[in-house]
DNA sequence: TCTGTCACG
DNA sequence: ACGTACGTGACAGAC
């Protein structure tokens, strides 16, 4: 019950943690781990709580990088320095210090703990109780009142300096409402908020002390002289953004109320446990918990994964060897990105209370026959992290994985598909288990990448393998949980060893051909370069936007079509646009064309055919994609030319690689829709696909409501433009930039197709508000994607959330679709004993090469395979062609 | 390292 | 009133 003796603490986390990051010296615990900020927070922790008392205490933390103060100013907090590795990894120990502090921690996507804060004040007010605001930053007093003061730390984290509105008044001469105008007016340079150039904290008080507010300053600006008042007057944007970007949002929808906070105490016990792992001994004395036992059952947990790392290289192969067969998890760690060049630099394997760690070129040695055969046996079942990419590293050395039964990546992957970070180390924090070292913490980044002495390495490999082992029983029971167990063990894993098969198969390149046709592009490049110089009267380099934006509309003063955050947008859209006005647009277009085609496709293939095999070998990522797509990488071959002649020339370079082979290729026809109308259930759809319907004619019969045969080129262009907003998750403006007319005509069409396919329609409301109601929408594999924004109260997050609901069961079904048909594909040419190879997978498309006498039979196969993938009310159709490079199999 | 642009489904 | 179509990767230029 809520009486005013209730007292708040509320802290700033990111705040405080940071100021103790810079405040305390470096302090690492014998595990390596660096607890300083953790030990700095928790000094001033204890001291608040002592001399507060508080009945409730909440921490908070900003959550994630981009906040709404981004969507109006996207520079907001830009310049910052990254957060150094040895401050983030105490994140995840200052929170689970928390726990045992019984200390409630809150965080929301899209907000700043200022604003959970802010809003937490609120709440206390409303309801008569005290707060106290404890943070490093000054924008806090804003929130003071009488009700609620704000501790900002001093030099260090102990001490700290109180704020009321009276002290606030007698320091500044302003009132708590007034600080943001502070900010507004002199900014703030380590959030990157502009304010007014040449106005500091001391120019910004006397115009305060005078005029109030930053609206009045700009409003009585003719009183204001000089300087000042040019500054002033050509940055009054300037200053009225940055008082909103520092004004702290205290209406955060929050799922909490007050009572959610309350704080009881902590457990001596608990505490104990986890200050002794921190190895925070003065503090366990000093709270007299010495006696406290630490046996809770988080201890007993983290006692019982403790291992001994034994390493394995001219020694300790027997031990190695006799643990084998209860090896629980195994690491081969690689360097660079592309798999298909990576060096192997350790394996280490996780067995019961050993880990073993083995340097990597030990790996072709004698003594390691017994490792390399469990590595190749199926029968022994193995935890990989990335499987994918061990079984390419290990097959550069002649290694073939098998019993790869449980990769914990693909499992986070499958679990939440968004989530940018794949790292161990991310996967233990976002499950909520103890972490290790950062990669980046042992190894450096980028330039400064360098293996760290063969101690610290071993015992880097074995905290990965051990952290693997870990994982996996809270991966696979939350798989389990949500249904997700076929498309794991059935699809996506098995999955995972045709890729890599492909991709060391390669496709071979033609490497003059790609020459030759890359001389024919210069001298057009070089051709249309000087009639560009030409017309424009001067030279200038084309390649560059900025440069290119200041010769057009500067110089040669084209209208202004659209802007970027940096300058004049350049796109092709823009310069369509631009085409009638001036010659040289016309000119420009096809030398980016050109450019592009050089670059990317003649240049950058042209580096990756190896040439002892004349291949290229592309490395599908499986775990990328929020919808379930694969992604191709280095290079992508998913995205090689094909609507424009001049750059589909290209395709004719990928041929078969033996002689008198063929190139087959078979895509599925309009996979997509033909989803929609299953999944939606629409009668009028299904109807099209069961008669095989030209779809997008079909749609425009019905959308302008003339029969078949007064449909002409352009209607049935708009039609397909509506199919692809459909897909998409439509919205009128969408569809109106696309076709370049009015909103309004826009809607007219959209409101058309629905009464043609009121199912369509039903699906579209139907998933959102399953989505709304969920936080998530699955495919038709439970393939789910988490929309975590889709009741956000900014109308951009979730419109975008929405938009996604519709599409993403689409998209991902289709790519369940293909994905399984890849599956069955390799099963087929094995137990057919076919010759035929499966090369790559576009999106909808299977690229195979294949021998003269199995052609008949693979033109038969591959499209009856795909069809039947999985079974729709409507049927899956996939058209094959054939010829002798990829051009030809159009 | 980030931004703008453009290639694909 | 809000202001993007969904999903990717690679390159050049500018910092």
């Amino acid at each position: 019950m809520s009486n005013e003796l209730d007292k708040l603490v509320l802290i700033d986390g990111n705040s405080i943690i940071s100021r103790a990051f810079y405040a305390i010296p470096p302090l690492t615990s014998s595990n390596g781990l660096h607890t300083n900020a953790v030990l700095g927070f928790t000094t001033m922790l204890l001291k608040v709580l002592e001399e507060e008392k508080p009945s409730h205490v909440l921490v908070a933390f900003d959550a994630g990088k981009v906040t709404f103060r981004h969507e109006g100013y996207s520079e907001y907090k830009g310049g910052r320095q990254k957060t150094p590795p040895e401050l983030s990894e105490q994140f995840p120990l200052l929170k689970e210090l928390l726990q045992a502090f019984s200390i409630s921690q809150f965080e929301l996507a899209g907000y700043e703990a200022d604003d959970i804060i802010g809003t937490m004040a609120r709440l206390a007010e409303e309801q008569g109780k005290t707060a106290i605001v404890v943070s490093g930053d000054k924008d806090m007093l804003q929130l003071t009142t009488d009700q609620v003061s704000v501790l900002i730390t001093r030099k260090g984290v102990s001490e700290v300096e109180r704020y009321t509105p009276s002290a606030i008044g007698e320091k500044y001469g302003l009132t708590p409402a007034q600080i943001i105008d502070l900010k507004g007016l002199m900014g703030d340079a380590s959030d990157n908020i502009p304010g007014v150039p040449g106005v500091g904290e001391k120019t910004a008080l006397k115009l305060l002390h005078e005029f109030g507010t930053v609206e009045n300053v700009l409003a009585n600006i003719e009183e204001i002289k000089g300087k000042l008042r040019e500054n002033i007057e050509s940055h009054m944007d300037d200053a009225r953004m940055s008082k909103q970007l520092a004004t702290i949002f205290r209406e955060v929808p929050l799922d909490y109320s007050l009572d959610d906070v309350t704080w009881k105490g902590y457990d001596s016990a608990v505490l104990a446990g986890a200050l002794r792992k921190l190895e925070f001994k003065n503090l366990v004395e000093r709270l007299n918990l010495s006696g406290a036992n630490d046996a809770t059952e988080a201890e007993s947990a983290e006692a019982a994964s403790q291992y001994e790392v034994v390493r394995v290289d001219t020694v300790g192969w027997e031990r190695l060897n006799g643990a084998l067969a209860t090896a629980e998890a195994v690491l081969v760690e690689s360097s660079g990105d592309n798999p298909h060049h990576g060096e192997g630099i350790g394996l280490s394997i996780v067995s019961g209370s050993e880990c073993f760690t083995i340097p990597y070129a030990y790996l072709a040695s004698p003594e390691a026959a017994s490792l390399r055969s469990w590595l190749e046996n199926a029968e022994a079942s193995k935890t990989c992290y990335d499987a994918h990419r061990v079984e390419l590293i290990l097959a550069s050395s002649g290694i073939a994985l098998s019993g790869q039964t449980f990769d914990v990546q693909l499992a986070a992957y499958l679990l939440d598909p968004t989530e940018a970070d794949p790292s161990l180390q991310g996967l233990l924090q976002r499950h909520g288990l103890p972490p290790i070292l950062s990669d980046e913490a042992v190894y450096g980044k980028g330039a400064k990448y360098r293996l760290p002495g063969d101690g610290e390495l071993a015992k880097h490999l074995a905290a990965k393998a051990d952290a693997i082992r870990r994982l996996k029983p809270l991966l696979s029971e939350k798989l389990e949980k949500l249904g997700m167990n076929e498309l794991f063990y059935e699809l996506e894993q098995p999955l995972s060893g045709v890729l890599a098969k492909m991709e060391m198969q390669g496709i071979t390149v033609q490497t003059e051909a790609l020459q030759d046709l890359g001389t024919e592009f210069q001298r057009r490049i070089d051709e249309i370069t000087k009639a560009v110089y030409e017309s424009a009267g001067f030279e200038f380099n084309i390649g560059s936007p900025r440069q290119l934006g200041e010769v057009l509309f500067e110089r040669l003063g084209l209208p202004v079509v659209k802007k970027t955050k940096t300058g004049y947008s350049t796109d092709a859209e823009v310069l369509e646009k631009l085409e009638p006005h001036h010659e040289i647009v016309r000119l420009i277009l096809h030398y980016r064309q050109l450019a592009k085609l050089q670059s990317t496709y003649i240049e950058g293939l042209l580096k990756e055919i190896r040439p002892e095999t004349g291949k290229i070998h592309t490395f599908y990522k499986q775990t990328i994609a929020a919808t379930g797509r694969l992604s191709s990488q280095f290079p992508n071959l998913q995205n090689i030319p094909i609507r424009m002649e001049e750059g589909r020339q290209i395709r004719k370079a990928f041929v078969p690689s033996e002689p008198g082979w063929v190139i087959l290729a078979a895509d599925y026809s309009q996979i997509e829709l033909r989803v929609l109308a299953h999944i939606s259930g629409d009668d009028g759809l299904k109807e099209a696909f069961l008669k095989d319907m030209d779809i997008h004619t079909k749609t425009a019969m019905d959308v302008f409501g003339v029969p078949a045969d007064q449909v002409d080129g352009n209607m049935r262009r708009q039609a397909k433009a509506v199919n692809f907003g459909i897909v998409y998750g439509i919205s009128d403006w969408g569809l109106s930039q696309n076709l370049n007319i009015t909103r309004g005509e826009a809607a007219d069409f959209i409101e058309q197709y629905y009464r043609t396919f009121p199912g369509v329609k039903r699906y579209m409301v139907t998933v959102v508000e399953e989505a709304k109601k969920n936080g998530y929408v699955t495919t038709m594999m439970q393939r789910r994607r988490l929309l975590p924004e889709i009741n956000h109260s900014n109308f951009n997050l979730r419109s975008f959330a929405e938009r996604t609901a519709m599409n993403t069961p689409i998209q991902g079904t289709a790519a369940d679709i293909i994905k399984l048909a890849m599956l069955r594909m390799n099963e087929a040419l094995l137990e057919r004993g076919l010759r035929s190879r499966m090369l790559l997978q576009v999106h909808d498309e299977l690229v195979f090469e294949v021998p003269q006498e199995e052609l008949e039979a693979m033109k038969a196969l591959v499209p009856d395979v795909m069809s039947t993938a999985l079974k729709l009310d409507v049927p899956l159709l996939a058209e094959v062609s054939v010829g002798s490079n990829w051009y030809e199999a159009k």
